[in-house]
DNA sequence: TAGTAATACCTAGCTAACCAAGGTATAGAG
DNA sequence: CTCTATACCTTGGTTAGCTAGGTATTACTA
């Protein structure tokens, strides 16, 4: 079993606490989830490219420790899609649960 | 947010309860998600055919009010199957949600 | 000092899931 | 007789994610 859908969710979320990498956006997804959750840098970047060409997040550059980085923050557009997402997955997962646990 | 990658594990839920045929497998998981999960029809078909022929579900043919209907059943793998995609279910929507509600 | 692992970004090509939009056919209600 | 619901199916499209590559820098280790 193999869910799909939930990254750019995911995405949104770690990037609301404080602006960040994309390396480290994977790192930290999979880091909270106990490593259950590890997608992989060829569906991390372009998911991340489709966020900000949809005007979700907002990206620069930044070079820390002579490297440069390029960082990621939220867009007032990006906060919306967030709490919706956030609904959604309730709604959702809920569902699923609630078929699944034959209740 | 589309959540995709849970029609296979439904399937095998309804149908664990008694044998059942397409139409009505779409049908009893739209109602018990109360209209959350939709899928539709050229997606439900294909999934059981290929449920079928992992060897996961047994179907037959059967009629009834005159009308031939193909039933299915959980095959032994099926149970097994449908025992690991709950747990999987679990682990996954429980870090998803973790993540979500930033606890 | 050379090699390797970790960091940090990226793309091309593939598969799988899902949907839209069609098709066929029967049963029942008006 | 027509319309709706039932019941099954397929084709073609989109999208998410993975594999497997590529480039380049930094940091550790043998």
């Amino acid at each position: 079993m193999k869910i799909k859908g939930t990254l750019p969710t995911l995405i949104l979320q770690v990037v609301e606490r404080e602006p960040n990498h994309g390396y480290r956006i994977a790192k930290q997804i999979k880091a909270r989830s106990k490593g259950v959750l590890d997608f992989k840098e060829g569906t991390l970047y372009p998911a991340l490219h489709k966020l900000e060409n949809e005007g979700q997040l907002k990206s620069y550059e930044q070079v820390q420790n002579g490297r440069t980085r390029r960082y990621y923050r939220l867009t007032e557009k990006g906060h919306k899609t967030l709490a919706k997402d956030r609904n959604d997955w309730r709604e959702v997962s809920k569902a699923v649960t609630f078929i699944l646990e034959d209740a």
